[in-house]
DNA sequence: GCTTGATTTGACCAAGTGGTCAAAGGCACG
DNA sequence: CGTGCCTTTGACCACTTGGTCAAATCAAGC
């Protein structure tokens, strides 16, 4: 699954530093948006120079995307049907707002490739992502069954955290203005935990 | 405001095909990814003739950008105090989400002008929207005041509505593969309803 | 310091793109 | 039918952009 891996410690620094480049490139003006050149000058490269280790741009945000997408589900996959189920769902919440914050350029990459209809990632959502989700929403029915929280359908409660957390950071220049520049996080963590509190305390 | 009104009923046809195009095709491929070119052939337009109309394909997007965020707005316009707070709040989340699904290529639009920083609708975000936003949030607190509903943030109160309900679609693609095509409207308003009106009934 | 392979670069190319323009077609109306 | 204006188009241009390549530079072991 992982590319050839780097032999030399300059093969090391300059990859990494193309993908931290990239990263911030894409993220700011999404694909078509983004050139070789300007992620060549960000990671302090000439751009032939870039395509020496890398042989495209798109192989550059492929390779992105596909690391992000696990780390984007690790905390849904960290999801466990132990024995408390609103402190579990709540902790959840608090993770994918957390990952919002601190990673507002992954979570911003993702948003655009979704939202031009997801043409590089189709077969993982349908995928390992509907997978995940399925087991997941089975955890969730067995809380319900057991009365551990009220009756919510499974796959909406996990769209909305998604929706709510990572809203602060995808729109963020919309929530900056309306806020007038106000940090929303700690507002938004009181808020959730209070939304998702009232809606399945049993 | 209104650009010099089209005279002859050709250019109204036009000009509306024009714009019918930009829609589709901007709201698909964002703007850097849609060219001049596939706007043309999706109006049924050869280049130089859609030219003739618009004098730049950023003018097409300007003028769908802010005749849009005009019609976004209504369903919060309409958000009144008067008496019942309750359903005047699960209505407004009912426009909304009704717009999601009538309108996602204005949503999806919108959303992507906002996820790469909003450059050109920056000043109505901090000017028109905020203000707008700013006197509703009054009006939630009024009802919160009057003990109609319970107390929570105005403002993360409506960020909610919007990330909730604009994610069905903006992100459909993503809602579509793990649902695995079922349409997820008429449950995303069952729970919607559901988790406003316990977050919220006093 | 010499050799060998890894790294870097300037020059270049082909395709795509936004936009122009002069000329041709169409249309309404006297 | 002719005139004047609106509309349409083929040809064209300048510029951007992803990607190539041969040559130059560098680094490490001998």
């Amino acid at each position: 699954m992982t590319k050839s891996a780097p032999r030399t410690r300059i093969q090391e620094k300059n990859r990494s530093a193309i993908l931290e480049a990239g990263l911030d490139v894409f993220s700011q003006f999404g694909f078509r948006g983004s050139t070789v050149d300007k992620i060549a000058e960000a990671a302090g490269l000439s751009k032939p120079n870039l395509l020496y280790y890398f042989p495209s741009k798109e192989a550059i945000y492929l390779e992105l995307l596909n690391s992000l997408l696990d780390t984007w589900l690790d905390p849904l996959r960290a999801l466990n049907d132990d024995g408390r189920a609103l402190p579990e769902i709540l902790d959840y919440v608090r993770r994918k707002l957390a990952m919002a914050r601190d990673y507002p350029r992954e979570s911003r990459l993702f948003a655009g490739e979704i939202l031009q209809g997801a043409p590089r990632i189709e077969d993982a959502l349908k995928g390992d992502l509907k997978t995940l989700v399925d087991e997941k929403a089975k955890v969730i029915r067995h809380w319900i069954a057991a009365g551990k929280i009220k009756e919510v359908d499974p796959y909406h409660l996990i769209f909305s955290i998604w929706a709510l957390t990572q809203h602060y950071a995808d729109f963020d220049t919309q929530v900056n203005a309306v806020l007038g520049g106000k940090d929303p996080f700690p507002g938004a963590e009181l808020y959730l935990e209070q939304f998702f509190t009232s809606l399945l305390k049993p």
